[in-house]
DNA sequence: CCTGTATGAATGAAAG
DNA sequence: CTTTCATTCATACAGG
């Protein structure tokens, strides 16, 4: 499935094929509605997923018998194979400069920046490299989860030295026992697939023309309040 | 290819000349770009509606046959690392379709819905996945305040100036040109709309769709550029 | 060229 | 409601 295609070839690309004139008159998108689209083709993708499967396997119990393939479902390699993606999500990387100036501001120890400091923080990073606000409100947050977690497992590790657990692998992730609220709905479960970063391949399948009609009114950007309650 | 790069255009940074970026650079769409996107989804949503229909239609045949639950696929989400533990997850991840079902009631306006509101959606989300009540609550908590984070972040790039301003004393005025998110729309976020209103999941669910209105007319984005600052 | 690791980003849940 | 924590996903980048 799904091999050809293209993709809607975005983000710039300024030296490939005949670039606009002058670039005075073309279509920019911001980051954000980049993500907001992104989504969008991801949330359908993810649905056109589902339905296939439904769909498969419910003809597949027609066809056989049923229970036959319910419980041979195949996890599509969709999302492992790196086909296209409709627009690889660009990350930001600090620069080294960025970076010191940030460790010196964490071990500094004011423990939440808070959004006024943010703000300044950002500023002034911003004249060493792209930068928002939401990067270093990340950034911190990273960070802080970051050492804790490390010194979490430097105790771990400690305590393994006496009691013999099976925590050792720097990456391990610990199989907590807990379970509050998964486990009552077994048989429950559509298919859960986070819809965080979907591949999209145009060429899932042949567009019949007459299939072919919402052309164009697709709600890109609905209208969206944020009037309180 | 080394550098991170986001945000649009900024202008920004005009003291560093650091810049290794190289020149502002702009994500950019052409109209022939923008075209084949459009009609990419347009087929997105058509498959989609085909799909619904025609499981539907097997469904409904299904049902009187062997009247088992189809469409309860569980494919295990856990793909790449961490334990294998099937059925115990620590969070709750909505399916899309409830990511879609809450996103159109989000954007219905109604600000934080009532307890007997969240019955209601529970019960009605329910039927796409396992859910509990303070899942729904939680997650329109978080929207709300995500959401409304994003838009004041938006604000504040647009207004700030009045703290960092003179430190740079740039040659050239300090409004940027767009910064990243901030582009427009004080009034509408653009961040969140997404994909509200769709024929799509009016027929996955044929018990009773009243509750999530799905405003199919939409109309399209046309009005989503950025506006002058 | 493929694999493993570090880390930015997203988000459910909880604390305040 | 606002802020923080914890977990997870995806990607950039280094190593084989």
């Amino acid at each position: 499935a799904g091999g050809g295609g293209m993709g809607v070839g975005m983000g710039a690309a300024p030296g490939g094929g005949e670039a606009m004139e002058g670039a005075l008159y073309v279509k920019v998108m911001t980051d954000e509605q980049m993500e907001v689209l992104r989504k969008q083709i991801s949330v359908y993708a993810t649905i056109c997923e589902q339905l296939v499967e439904m769909h498969r396997a419910v003809t597949a119990q027609q066809d056989s018998l049923a229970g036959m393939r319910l419980g041979n479902l195949y996890c599509d390699p969709l999302m492992s194979s790196g086909c296209h993606k409709i627009t690889a999500r660009q990350r930001w990387t600090p620069t080294p400069m960025q970076l010191q100036i940030l460790e010196s501001i964490f071990d500094q120890g004011n423990g939440t920046p808070s959004k006024q400091k943010i703000k300044e923080i950002t500023n002034e990073l911003e004249k060493h490299g792209h930068i928002s606000e939401t990067n270093v409100y990340n950034w911190f947050q990273n960070r802080r989860a970051r050492s804790k977690r490390k010194q979490t497992i430097a105790l771990t590790n400690n305590v393994d030295l006496e009691v013999e657990t099976e925590v050792d692998s720097p990456k391990e992730k610990k199989c907590k026992p807990d379970n509050f609220q998964s486990i009552e709905t077994p048989t429950q479960r559509v298919g859960d697939s986070s819809l965080q970063g979907h591949e999209i391949y145009s060429g899932l399948y042949p567009t019949e023309p007459d299939l072919v009609k919402v052309q164009g009114n697709l709600p890109l950007y609905g209208s969206s309040k944020s009037s309180g309650s």
